[in-house]
DNA sequence: GGATAAAACTACGAATTCCTCAGAAAACCC
DNA sequence: GGGTTTTCTGAGGAATTCGTAGTTTTATCC
């Protein structure tokens, strides 16, 4: 049973409660039962939960661009062969921080970090497009990260 | 002057300290302190600076699967005009969470989180293809996400 | 429908953490 | 060197979290 695939049906107030987390992901749970009209000891045992089902997760994200990485693509794959493989090839490097099996004219599309160019150039033609059964890459170099959001799921 | 869009070069002890809230976003500034080295109320400063300088931030982030949205896209745009507008119209849809301008065959990239296939659809149809300026559109729909990290910046 | 089991919640004391502030240390700048 | 700013530490009190026990609610089974 992989309760990693299917939704757990999650009531208005566990929504709430992960409303509050991403608006902070340090908030009291205090604060939160306040909010969200339960106890603290209710809250706690909810995010716990939370967590360990893999719905929701408290964690720090950063700024790439802050952190000295100031080329950041999107690229896409053309592939033969069993694309999961590859996609296990290059969800290893370190590099790659986002990896997805599409349908259309990719068959994956996987997000990287570089500090420079150069990087990306070597990451591109010694790693990625050396890996067996990669037929064709296309590379979209980001000019502006424009939104970014981890909030869907209260809507 | 724009601190959000060149480095602050961080020191080993910050980055150490974005690790330890990356690995759990809730440990405390005690805890973290005696990993990295430094006094409760010193670490607490620093997490705060980081926050403010947008560096950082802690916050919970979900599985939209675990959560009713069964199918999600990254969507390709060819524009004519100026892309800057249109990614803050898209940006402006609730289903958008992700907006990046690009260099390549693409003007714009946009991920998308839907609950169905039609409302994918819908979204495509009704919104985001009637917006002036776009040319068109590829829609790579997502099979399977094979990665996803939060924790560049730390290596 | 009623008994039983499981799950979720509340309450509360103890332990821990957080916050604020004052002062020390270090870094920086003429 | 003197002055200024930044960063850090330590300490006390306030607030939060943790663990546990007991209660209520919900679900299950016959």
């Amino acid at each position: 049973m992989n309760s990693k695939t299917r939704a757990a049906q999650l009531d208005d107030v566990s929504k709430a409660i992960i409303e509050q987390l991403q608006e902070d992901g340090r908030r009291s749970y205090a604060e939160i039962g306040k909010a969200v009209g339960l106890s603290e000891a209710a809250v706690r045992q909810r995010v716990q939960k939370l967590t360990e089902a893999g719905v929701m997760q408290v964690v720090a994200v950063t700024d790439p661009m802050q952190l000295g990485f100031y080329r950041q693509a999107m690229i896409g794959l053309r592939c033969s062969g069993d694309t999961r493989a590859i996609a296990d090839k290059l969800a290893a490097l370190e590099a790659v921080d986002y990896v997805v099996l599409t349908a259309g004219s990719f068959d994956i599309m996987a997000e990287v970090v570089c500090e420079s160019d150069e990087d990306l150039i070597n990451l591109l033609n010694e790693q990625i497009r050396k890996l067996e059964g990669v037929v064709s890459t296309e590379t979209f170099v980001y000019l502006k990260l424009h939104k970014q959001l981890y909030n869907w799921g209260t809507r």
